[in-house]
DNA sequence: GTCTATATTTGGATAGAC
DNA sequence: GTCTATCCAAATATAGAC
C-alpha cells in the first residue's frame, strides 16, 4: 500500500457534540474514543483491534488515545467498566420491587433491551466473556459474576428450591443467545414478543421440580 | 529478551505417535499443529494467537505450519472445520432414533459432553461465535447455524407449536453457558446431574404454552 | 517436508511541535 | 491536550539449506 493521502477529515474543527454550556465538553474526545473502541472491538475482539483503527473511526490521532487512556489495555478496561456500569445498573435495577416471575421477567427483558440498544457493548461482552485464559480472567470474571448473580438472586427469591448455581447461568445463556439471534435475524419482532418466548422457555425454573 | 537458548526438545526424533503399521503416519505433524492451535486459540482467540506459540507447543518449526496450511487464516479455517466435524456429528447423531423429550435430552447431554471432554474446541467456538463482523461471518455463521439447527429440529419434532427460531437458540444458549459454568466452577458434579438440571430449566419448551 | 534464518508488515508506544 | 512523526517489538510470511 502506497502512502495514504493526507486524510480530508476537517482537521481543526473543535467538534462540540452538543453545546450545552460550559463544563460538559471536557472529556469529549474520551467519549469519542470509547465509542469507537466499542464498535471496533465488538467486531474484531480485543486482540484483533488496532489502535490505528480506533483512532481513525473516532476521528482523532493515535497519540490522543495514549493521552486519555495510557495504553491499549487500560482503554479496554475503561471500556469494560463503562459497559459494565450500564449493564449492571440496568439489570440490578430491573426488578424494582417486583418478586417471583415478574422479577425474572423484568431482568430477562432488561437484558434483551441491552442486546437491542447497546449491540456493540453486548457483543464485546459476549465475545470476550468466554475467554478463560488467565489473561483476562482477572478483569472479566467479576463482570460475568455480577451479571450472573442478578439472575441467580432473582431465581433464588422466586424458587428457593432451585439449583441456582446452574440454573442462573442457564437462564442467562438462554436470554443472551436468544437475544443475539433476535437482533441479528429477526429484528422486526417486538421486545414483549421475544421476552414472552424466552420466559416461556425457562418458566419451569420457577416451578417445584420436573 | 536475549537470544533464546537452542530449545532442548529432542530435535531429530521422528515422533511416531502410535506406530500402527504404515499408512496412518502421513499427516502426523498436521495433527500436532491442529491440536496445538486448538489449545492456544481457545485461550487467546484467533487474533491473539501467534504462530510462534503454536509452533512451540506443537514441537514443530513455524515453517512447517506454512507448508501444511499456507497461512494463519487457513489454519484457523481448518481448525474450525475439524472442530465442527466432531461437534455436528456428535450432536446430530445424539437423538439416535429417540423422539420427544428423550431426543432433546440426548442432544443437551451430547453438548455437555463436548464442553467437558473437548474444552479447547468448545471455548474456541464459544468465543469466536459471537463475532459478527463480516470478517468471520462467512466462515463461522454456517457453524452456528449447523449447531442451532439440531436444537431447532429436535424441539420442532417434540413440540410442533414451539417458536423454534427463538426457542432453539435459547435452549442452545442455556446448555452452553450452564456447561461452561459447570466445567469451570463445579467440575465435581456429574453429567447426568447437570443434564437433569438443564432439562428441568427448559422442559417447558416441550409443553403447549404458558 | 521439516528445519533455520531472514524479509516485510503491522501495531503498540513515545517524542516533540503547536 | 491534540497532532505528526518516529521508534521498536512482535508477528506473518518467505527463502533456502538439509
Amino acid at each position: 500500500m502506497p502512502t495514504p493521502p493526507p486524510r480530508t477529515t476537517t482537521p481543526p474543527e473543535p467538534v462540540v457534540p452538543h453545546a450545552d454550556g460550559f463544563a460538559a465538553r471536557r472529556a469529549a474526545t474520551s467519549q469519542q474514543i470509547l465509542q469507537a473502541a466499542a464498535q471496533v472491538m465488538a467486531d474484531r475482539g480485543y486482540a484483533g483491534t488496532s489502535l490505528d483503527a480506533v483512532a481513525e473511526l473516532a476521528g482523532v490521532a493515535k497519540g490522543s488515545i495514549y493521552n486519555n487512556f495510557g495504553s491499549k489495555e487500560r482503554l479496554f478496561e475503561a471500556l469494560i467498566a463503562h459497559t459494565m456500569d450500564r449493564f449492571s445498573a440496568t439489570l440490578a435495577a430491573a426488578p424494582d420491587g417486583r418478586t417471583g416471575a415478574a422479577a425474572l421477567e423484568a431482568v430477562v427483558s432488561a437484558l434483551l433491551v441491552e442486546v437491542r440498544d447497546n449491540p456493540a457493548g453486548t457483543q464485546l461482552l459476549a465475545a470476550e466473556l468466554f475467554r478463560m485464559g488467565r489473561t483476562w480472567q482477572e478483569s472479566l470474571e467479576p463482570v460475568r459474576e455480577r451479571i450472573v448473580s442478578v439472575f441467580r438472586e432473582v431465581i433464588a427469591q422466586a424458587n428457593p428450591a432451585a439449583d441456582v448455581s446452574v440454573v442462573g447461568p442457564a437462564v442467562f445463556g438462554a436470554t443472551l443467545i436468544a437475544g443475539l439471534e433476535w437482533r441479528t435475524f429477526q429484528p422486526e419482532r417486538t421486545l414483549p414478543d421475544i421476552t414472552g418466548v424466552v420466559m416461556g422457555s425457562v418458566r419451569s425454573v420457577l416451578e417445584p421440580a420436573g
